[in-house]
DNA sequence: AAGTAAATGTACCGATCTGTAAACTTTAGT
DNA sequence: ACTAAAGTTTACAGATCGGTACATTTACTT
């Protein structure tokens, strides 16, 4: 009902986690920086780690909307979104607030397998491919749709360049990584008989 | 000069860090881990982060040292050495004690522009790309050499796969990640016109 | 106006954090 | 055998860690 504290609070975690840190964030911390006394917070969540998995949620589920909205909204013809997720990926890469993908970090920092926060982690990278594969299920091509095999190579191997690309760019060693991976996307693309794209 | 001490406590740190995380490893584990006395840590390096920086430069050297001695043991063409880049990648994935890749993990942590942790982490990225970028401008095609800035598109797209794999393995997302980024350093190579290589 | 659920401040727990001090023992080279 | 460096143990400082107890205040419902 309240649209208040707890998703207030999960939003700020947010901010102040994917800039600074799961474990390098105290709880303190975010007392501070939210305005929210701890007494609060564990009443809305037994442990960090809730705290962080409802964060990784939220962020789940922000990034994956927005990120497929735009795609949509920047084309229509399958092939030409499939293309579109790597200009999205740029806007994505140019927002101030970039600091690299949260996933990926928090993976980094909870890294046993068993751990729930970790498995999240795997969870939304299996969301964006399923997304993605959708996307080049629907391309058609002058002989009809893709066989399902080589749009499940092609899928996969655009994650791969989505996920080089994010961490090359938060590790600054490449300024055009996103445009650099959607040129192998056409490449790619080209390489198994699929060009009915103008750009 | 003895072999002693300073460089024992690096590899084991190294060790201890990788499994365990920067921020989340404590002086008082590693004293456990290593049997080193804090007190003689602390006479070799000034600060925790002076010996994290310490260890990844350990790293940097161990990984590519045997990276491309790697390469070159499986190929001798650079055309097959560049694609044998893939299979060492995937004989890293798949030794047991691969956690990722701990240059990827420490910008995570130490993600600060300003921080020389961070500056180390981005200095072995583009070391990396470097080697690469030697391996694909040594390639010779039919009509002679490569153009240097289809070399360097090149390279960095073959970045982009090697980081997208390592993150997408270490996630559990992909279990033939390497693989996978394989047979797309084929298509891009292909769709540059060269395609000297017999696998 | 009374009741209730949510949020608050403050103070605290025991453990751990990075880093230091001082005194003692081992080791290596002369 | 003497010295000096390197290593050790033990103890500690001061801050911060995740998490809790308790008493109080806010705000909405009836």
């Amino acid at each position: 009902m309240r649209p208040s504290k707890r998703d207030e609070l999960v939003q700020e975690a947010l901010k102040v986690f994917y800039q600074n840190g799961f474990t390098a964030t105290g709880m303190d911390l975010l007392v501070k920086k939210t305005g929210i006394s701890k007494t609060s917070m564990y009443k809305h969540f037994r442990t960090k780690d809730d705290l962080i998995l409802a964060v990784l949620r939220l962020r789940d589920e922000q990034l994956r909307n927005w990120f497929f909205r735009r795609v949509e909204e920047l084309a229509t013809r399958p092939i030409e979104q499939v293309l579109a997720i790597f200009d999205v990926l740029d806007e994505w890469f140019e927002q101030p607030e970039f600091q690299g993908c949260m996933f990926i970090k928090a993976s980094s920092e909870f890294q046993c397998a068993d751990d729930p926060i970790y498995s999240q982690c795997t969870e939304h990278k299996k969301l964006m491919h399923s997304s993605i594969l959708k996307y080049v299920l629907a391309i058609e091509t002058d002989e009809g749709e893709i066989p399902s095999d080589v749009a499940e190579k092609l899928a996969e191997q655009f994650m791969l360049l989505m996920e080089g690309a994010t961490v090359l760019k938060h590790m600054g060693v490449s300024n055009s990584a996103a445009q650099d991976a959607k040129l192998a996307a056409v490449s790619l693309l080209q390489g198994n008989g699929i060009c009915g794209y103008d750009a």
